[in-house]
DNA sequence: CGCTGCGTTGAGCTTCTTCAACGATCGTGG
DNA sequence: CCACGATCGTTGAAGAAGCTCAACGCAGCG
């Protein structure tokens, strides 16, 4: 696959004509980063953003005791650290690879005439970053009006739909990193998985989860209820 | 002041050309709420976004049991339920007037339209729903990182470098709003406050709070130390 | 006057974290 | 091939932070 394809299979470059992918193409750096590898650091200078190709990525925020969380996992074909091109000029959280990972950068101000001079490119960066914001305000939600039964219990049911409506959902990630997704420790993770199997809501198999209990677990995403 | 002037006073709006004021002004819709009246609610049809002129409004969100968590107060000059516009195509929160408060209203296709032929316009907009999403970071880190003393501690100087870095700074809103801002109630805040004020680091006066101690603001701030 | 919005304080309880120990798995180098 | 360390996960006991429930105070205003 040459660079334009991939370019085209990227959603945040979806529509544009094959002269903005060679545009696309001329300023793009391809890189990769080994697992466990930074990409960038908290303050670090924003000279431009990412689109991961393959790998899977965390944007992560640490506090002084070492505390993490994790803002946001990509995989292939999101973009990240858009805002750090349009506002402000250092990155605002870490990036690092969690997988060997595959990432396109481009340079800030390449990026910034390509994007001034074509519109299309411009409204799918707007949706984008709006997507962003949606997301960010589900977390700030979910952190101060639900408690970690119900933010697992929606995050199950948000890989559910993204994994198709199966029964049995993958995380992906490891359980310590799924805790600091959703803010929380892997001990309290730990004991409610363990909790929810008990009570028949879900069978827990490794990264593999069943949801036994789809209705009961809906009850809990919506913070309705509470894990007896 | 006419409705171009106005324009020009708005940050998202600012470096444009006066034919794109008359453009913005063609299709502008001025409107005022009362105190306590609901602009949107979430979930309502997202037919374009908001600037604010004059007056508070309050963007957040409801938990089923009806507690409350303030995304944001906005002031004078910015703009809101712009993600609106570019991704999904319901308002993602609740937005109420806490402020009798005058808005201009920009519908959603007219604005589109306007924006793809206006490159500055786009990147203004990028700039602005780049700023938001930084904020929207920090505002998770904060909750996730952080107990309450110091996310306080955190508002109380941010508030303090947005007056003017003064020693005294004002609320502006109820403490109730304060404490659904930092994502607490107002029982806690309330001790909160208290207890700050015995260990000389405040003094309260009603919606006005002299920095007594800005040094161990900063570090509880920062999580670095507790609150004895 | 009495209502309403706003704030404070106390007692008890729930949730979550901390600290500590332990078990399993896996890849690597001796 | 086994041993070792590293990563990851689990479990228990104790403690801290914050929430719930309830009562009360106080100011402004119809």
């Amino acid at each position: 696959m040459n660079l334009q394809e991939t370019l085209a299979g990227i959603p945040l470059f979806k529509g544009l004509t094959g002269e903005q992918y060679d545009e696309l193409a001329m300023i793009v750096v391809d890189q990769e980063f080994g697992r466990g590898r930074t990409i960038f650091s908290e303050g670090d200078d924003g000279v431009g953003f990412y689109v991961l190709i393959s790998g899977l990525v965390k944007i992560y925020k640490l506090s002084p005791e070492g505390k993490e969380q994790i803002l946001h996992v990509f995989g292939p074909g999101e973009p990240f650290a858009e805002a750090a091109v349009f506002a402000g000029s250092s990155y605002p959280a870490h990036a690092l690879a969690l997988q060997p990972s595959r990432v396109f950068f481009f340079p800030r101000p390449a990026f910034r005439d390509l994007i001034k001079a074509n519109p299309s490119l411009a409204m799918n960066m707007m949706a984008s970053l709006s997507l962003r914001l949606k997301r960010f305000a589900h977390m700030i939600e979910d952190l101060s009006l639900k408690e970690v039964p119900g933010r697992l219990a929606a995050h199950l049911l948000d890989l559910s739909s993204s994994q198709g409506e199966a029964e049995q959902v993958q995380l992906q990630i490891a359980k310590a990193h799924l805790a600091s997704l959703l803010g929380t420790i892997p001990e309290t993770l730990s004991r409610i998985l363990t909790r929810m199997s008990k009570q028949g809501l879900i069978a827990v198999d490794g990264q593999n989860i069943r949801l036994l209990d789809r209705d009961q677990l809906e009850d809990l995403a919506a913070g309705e209820s509470r894990l007896g």
